[in-house]
DNA sequence: CTACTATATCGCTAAACAGTTATACAATCA
DNA sequence: TGATTGTATAACTGTTTAGCGATATAGTAG
């Protein structure tokens, strides 16, 4: 990362901007096994289907995320696996960075567990 | 991280929002190789340096670099290097995102040789 | 003590943005 | 056509925050 350029270095921010919302990462957690329309996210959230959606937008915009309207209905789905890794290892080292608090420690290291296992690559599937 | 609940998500959208700011990357990238003094960050960015000192207040705060007083000037470090797992990482996602943009990608695909590269870890010494 | 240097904090402004409600748009069905 | 359903956008509000200059604080030297 150390030659990038300064328009480089605000993509690569942007990029880290994406998932620097909580709402955001529900959404991509949601997207993990497959495709959700909007009005499924709404509902599983509890909050505004403005929100949603406006989410999904930038989520898009920044190519993460894809679309395919069948029906009335639009379906989200993940674009790129290779994510997850991110957000495993992102919370690999939150989950030490709270390594003092118990119960959240114990909620981290799963993730860490299911990470490492095989299994995980097989739940990549399709709606 | 499909585990984790609210609060959990907030932490990590949290961890992921500090690297989410050019000025703090470029703060992170300054830093690979050993310790820098907040002088020495102010000129090389020629910014002021109540910006850079509030940036690292912020890293040092998520816990991403460590400071040590000597004399005057306090002394900024990376704490854990893994971190640029993470910068390379995102900088081979977005590379391949701008893939059409034939310059950016040279930049970006420059830091994915580089983060395969044994060369790399030798490179992570202390000022 | 004073003077000097380096860093941190304060006060401020402007911009970005997450969230809301209300409305517009699009696709289907009667 | 009109009605209905599902999604996107508009308009607005409140909060957050990146940036700056000015000031306060901490450490060193004389």
């Amino acid at each position: 990362m150390e030659s990038l350029d300064d328009a480089a270095i605000e993509k690569v921010a942007e990029f880290f901007g994406a998932f620097a919302v909580p709402m955001r990462l529900k959404i991509l957690n949601a997207l993990r096994h497959g495709e959700r329309k909007v009005g499924e996210l709404t509902e599983l959230f509890g909050c505004s289907q403005a929100n949603v959606s406006k989410h999904l937008s930038v989520l898009a915009q920044k190519g993460l995320i894809g679309k395919s309207q069948r029906g009335t209905s639009v379906y989200y789905s993940i674009v790129d696996p290779r994510i997850y890794q991110l957000c495993d290892l992102v919370c690999l080292q939150v989950g030490e960075r709270y390594a003092q608090q118990a119960q959240m420690k114990d909620m981290f290291l799963n993730v860490a567990r299911a990470a490492k296992s095989p299994a995980r690559k097989a739940a990549v599937r399709r709606g």
